[in-house]
RNA sequence: GCGAGUAUGGUGAAGGGGUUAACACGGCGGAUUGUGGUUCCGUUAUGCUAGGGUUCGAAUCCCUAUACUCGCCCCA
């Protein structure tokens, strides 16, 4: 035994038990529908790229935590999001593709950080995003809590709600105190209100010496409350003098007021003037997504607007608007706080366990069975207790036995797991009686 | 990158210097050679992360390394 290898995982890499695969995959499969529902492409881009085009824009972060290596006198690196890859694809088929380009991503990415409770060095990113050639219309800003609001109603993990900012508000505000030398770090507190609390923030302003009656009007401004009319109005009526500034408050107007003509919902949406996100690119509206039962999860699901996706690689303007989920984290916090139904995740719709060698006959069940669709799974096991007992562990809801005094009475044994009962059926009836039976119960 | 903590079978764990490492779950075998999720019986770590030290004696005390966990930074 000594000489053998321990089989782990290493930290920060989720791998799951197949039921929880299920589930998981599921939830991948709801956002990838809503995203495509919307007329999105999916792409995919290599994990591996070059580290040039990697860090063509590198931020000190980006390039601590990246994994790079070196392959002969290639210079590699792992993606460590989805949306440079987007952009040097967008940048290199430029003359190709077709704008606003529409695509979505959904893919692993990796960082090489130290984990930490929710937090992977591995997980997947779900990204959305519109790219404009030299302009974007803004309803596109108002399309992106729309797609949002759609799939976190069809994930089904309770109440949620779509916080949308501009960042033009900030930039406009804070230069208006003029204090944009600091705005970075001013942006940086602000964003962790939620997690820290008013009075954390307003230490930390101090401690970045901004004196008391500028850090007044801050905090006044940030916690404006009201509906979202109000505080619209609120925004439009303030005497802060600053073109940015009323930039952004008729972008935000402008989205608010349209995301009524979508159908959404008021109470899954709201302004909030503390969201900063994204300190690098964003440049307009901001979005953040919390589930309302759980707000320690922090935001499920965020992006923006920015002015320029690919600068680094082209001197063409490609504005754009998109979103991103990490699934892995969610999964990982849905799966924390029992908000997903673990039971019940057979693949199987039906399990065939053949007593007999005569498969021929066995075969042929199984045949009419996936021909109407049922995902039928056939063991095969010496004893009839492991078969059952294998049954039973995948929590296949029915099965089949066949033996060979069924084979003699050309019959089969349907057996609901659930209740015990068995039914013999032939060959022609079996579809229909198991769809009855299902139907009986529900 | 910085800081704190933990390390015992497949899993959750007890034991805080004294001869065979508790208990539970799970697994496997059987009671029950055509019926599972109940029950009962048996079995399941020659070893306590690795290396070194103290000791007559170490899973237990000390040192080093490694891994993991949790914070911070930053982020999905």
């Amino acid at each position: 035994m000594k000489d053998k290898v321990v089989p782990r995982t290493l930290s920060g890499f989720m791998e799951l038990m197949p039921q929880e695969q299920i589930l998981f995959n599921k939830l991948k499969k709801i956002i990838e529908d809503v995203y495509s529902s919307y007329g999105f492409y999916p792409i995919d881009t290599p994990v591996i790229e070059s580290s040039e085009v990697l860090l063509a824009k590198a931020g000190g972060e980006t390039e601590k935590q990246i994994y790079r290596f070196n392959k002969g006198d290639n210079d590699l690196s792992l993606r460590f999001d989805l949306t440079v890859p987007l952009a040097k694809y967008v940048a290199s088929r430029y003359n190709d593709l077709i704008f606003p380009f529409k695509r979505y991503q959904i893919g692993k990415v990796f960082r090489g950080e130290r984990a930490q409770k929710g937090r992977f060095r591995e997980f997947y990113q779900c990204d959305i995003d519109v790219i404009g050639n030299e302009t974007l219309s803004l309803m596109y800003d108002c399309e992106i809590p729309s797609i949002i609001y759609d799939i976190f109603k069809n994930l089904n993990i309770g109440d949620f709600i779509i916080r949308i900012n501009n960042r033009k508000i900030l930039s406009g505000f804070f230069e208006s105190l003029d204090l944009t030398n600091m705005i970075t770090e001013i942006l940086r507190i602000i964003d962790k209100i939620d997690k820290i609390g008013i009075d954390n923030v307003r230490e930390e302003l101090i401690n970045l010496k901004i004196p008391t009656d500028k850090i007044d009007k801050i905090i006044n401004f940030i916690t404006i409350e009201g509906t979202n009319e109000e505080k619209i109005n609120k925004l439009l009526e303030s005497d802060i003098k600053n073109d940015i500034f009323n930039e952004g408050v008729n972008e935000l107007n402008f989205v608010i007021k349209n995301l009524k003509s979508l159908n959404m919902n008021e109470n899954n949406y709201e302004i909030d003037l503390t969201i900063a996100r994204g300190l690098d690119y964003y440049t307009g509206t901001v979005y953040e997504t919390n589930l309302k039962d759980y707000p320690s999860l922090g935001s499920v699901c965020s992006g923006g607007r920015y002015d320029n996706l690919a600068s680094y690689y082209t001197d063409k303007k490609l504005p754009g608007v998109g979103i991103s989920i990490g699934l892995t984290r969610l999964f990982y916090q849905l799966c924390e706080s029992n908000i997903l139904n673990k039971e019940e995740n057979s693949v199987a719709d039906i399990t065939v366990l053949p007593l007999t060698y005569n498969y021929e006959y066995v075969f042929n069940f199984v045949r009419e069975l996936r021909k109407k669709g049922l995902k039928t799974d056939v063991v095969y096991l010496d004893k009839l207790k492991q078969l059952i007992k294998y049954a039973d562990r995948q929590k296949t809801p029915y099965v089949i036995i066949i033996g060979d005094d069924e084979i003699q009475k050309e019959i089969a044994i349907l057996k609901n797991m659930k209740t015990g009962k068995q039914i013999e059926v032939t060959i022609n009836n079996v579809v229909d009686v198991y769809e009855q039976d299902l139907n009986n119960k529900m």
